[in-house]
DNA sequence: GCACGCCGTGGAATCGATTACATCGACGTG
DNA sequence: CACGTCGATGTAATCGATTCCACGGCGTGC
């Protein structure tokens, strides 16, 4: 492969003027430019990019730690955080830690390594030395979606809690009362929040969740199922489960139907985070949507501020709740001739 | 953060010294490993990967070119990737392509530039020059899915052929005459190859395959919604439609649901590509599934081999057919006392 | 007792870029 | 006319590793 010393000797010049060229200095003369770019085009040549980070101390690449590719909500997290990268000139490399904190410090040391400009990550524990190490130790970083308290890193994440407050209220509208939840791994700051929104929103009617309502999962399908099991297995089970992420709806979606009941007119179930896929299952699911899209940018922007020496901001956006008919009738029955399309968003 | 020369000092020996050591060398003495071990630990030094792979022209790091990360298939497809390329000690980073030909370019152009080992490419298309002159000029790659005819590079993908053979047959024994399909882009091979294999499948039992029921989609879930409408307002539509991927299925899902239709009573639904969503949605979707981990493993080992000198053989797996109830009752009507549990593989 | 070989080690070249500094000619000004 | 300035270019140091080569010391064999 064609280097600089190649592309200077084809055009009769310097490696320093070369390199003018390609990084547009202003003084370098006509002539010697074109000389320069006909040599470029006849060898093909391209500059290396790892001699340059070298040199340059800069990779232009970001690292993006996320806990579970799998999962159609960090999916579309990963996505929308290349796309911005790319717009301000980064690429991304991701690690998937799969919840796993061995592989999330598999990736954090990898990505430090390979010396990325800046990391984003989704933390899948507490966090472990290293990352906090880097952390410290200057390294830009931006938590997304889930965080770790006490360290000084800016934080991009969805607020759910008002929707959590719209669901609930949803339910109560629709006569339940006994409300369970599956929650995520207390390790994580959204498997904590997000029982505690469900918490102060039931407080709002006057309902409480007892220990016995409160399953533990982890954030994957099969705990959901688990969990679901044990629900249904209580004396007075709950007529509503409220899964904390989109997985472990599924398992619960699984572990109602293995019983034969039926979901919602047997038990109720919502989920937290919305997936394209909601809208099909059998039946459609209810669910607090994240404004994914906009939290990968605003994470890779808040990044970039950091990296490029501007202060960089946490960001808090809105979620929504988006009623389907996994909790049962909506209260106010469409007028349209067409209920099919009722929950098509 | 510490260099090479750091350590060298703080133990008192040379770069060397520390390099040998760094990289087991036998020719050090015991003495010296301990001390320069002591030192990288009190000064927490990590090799400089830039420095290293500038050196030894190794990046110990693969690409992987994808259509579409969004697509269920592509991730579980990039996640085995990810595992069986760590295991032979390589990390890989992704690009999508979003079946965009220009972002492919893109992809191609941006891991060459970082001196990856080796590439791994699902093409969106026929091949830009771009990759086309990598493939020519020696840079280490294989294809995976999808490939580009008439190119010396190894194949590692699934064949339907048997699995579409099975549809058809399921499809016809259910009495279904009319089938009509949703095809992917001419450009890529997997496009143009389920629509063989299904008009092969179809001629084993007479049945033709008119032009109006070969749709054009894009492998994505709007084009699946386009064409499927369009079939519908045939006069004479067909009695199933078989969509090419997952995404265009659900495409085809919408649109029947938008017009008050029901599947499978008013007309069935097959895709290619199983996916986990496909068990839970209204109705769960008959699905040919290929071996995807498979598939992503084989590509890496074939690549690896290629990298580190060895052959790197093309690999082809079969697909198989996963009935579930989107085509009608099944012919052999299960005697198990929980019919729910049916379709959960 | 001497020469040879081997082991452990350090010096220095190298990978492919960027960039500070030096050089050189042309031009403008006092 | 001389000197300072500026623009274009080249030389060489540098980034952080790896690795070839040389060298000193020690053990062994004849």
């Amino acid at each position: 492969m064609a280097s600089i010393k190649d592309v200077a000797a084809e055009a009769g010049v310097s490696v320093a003027t070369v390199s003018r060229v390609l990084n547009d200095h202003p003084s370098v003369s006509a002539e010697a430019r074109t000389r320069v770019l006909a040599a470029v085009e006849t060898l093909g040549y391209r500059p290396n990019a790892v001699a340059r980070s070298l040199r340059t101390d800069q990779t232009h690449t970001l690292g993006l730690v996320i806990s579970d590719v799998m999962n159609p909500y960090f999916t579309e997290l990963a996505r929308s955080v290349e796309e911005e990268a790319r717009a301000l000139g980064y690429s991304v490399i991701i690690g998937n830690a799969d919840e796993r904190p061995d592989l999330q410090d598999h990736h954090v040391r990898n990505l430090l390594d390979r010396r990325i400009d800046g990391l984003l990550v989704s933390p899948t524990d507490g966090g472990s030395p290293l990352m906090l190490d880097a952390a410290r130790a200057g390294t830009p970083m931006v938590f997304v979606d889930r965080w770790i308290p006490g360290v000084d890193v800016p934080v991009v994440r969805a607020d759910g809690r008002a929707a959590v407050r719209d669901l609930v209220a949803h339910l109560h509208s629709l006569g339940h009362r006994r409300l369970a939840i599956i929650a995520g791994p207390a390790a994580t700051t959204t498997g904590r929040e997000r029982v505690e929104a469900f918490r102060e929103a039931l407080g709002v009617y006057g309902l409480e969740l007892p220990d016995a309502y409160i399953g533990q999962g982890d954030f994957q399908a099969e705990s959901g199922r688990r969990v679901t099991e044990g629900f249904l297995d209580l004396p007075e089970p709950p007529e509503v489960v409220f899964a904390a992420d989109n997985l472990m709806a599924l398992g619960a979606l699984d572990a109602v139907r293995a019983r034969g009941l039926r979901v919602p007119d047997d038990i109720a179930l919502a989920a937290f985070d919305d997936i394209p896929w909601f809208v099909h299952t059998d039946p459609p699911v209810t669910a607090v949507a994240q404004p994914t899209g906009e939290l990968g940018r605003a994470a890779v922007r808040a990044l970039v501020d950091r990296i490029e020496g501007r202060p960089g901001e946490s960001v808090t956006l809105p979620a929504r709740l988006v009623v389907r008919r996994s909790c049962g009738e909506p209260p106010n029955p469409p007028q349209s001739p067409t209920p099919v399309q009722r929950s098509t968003s």
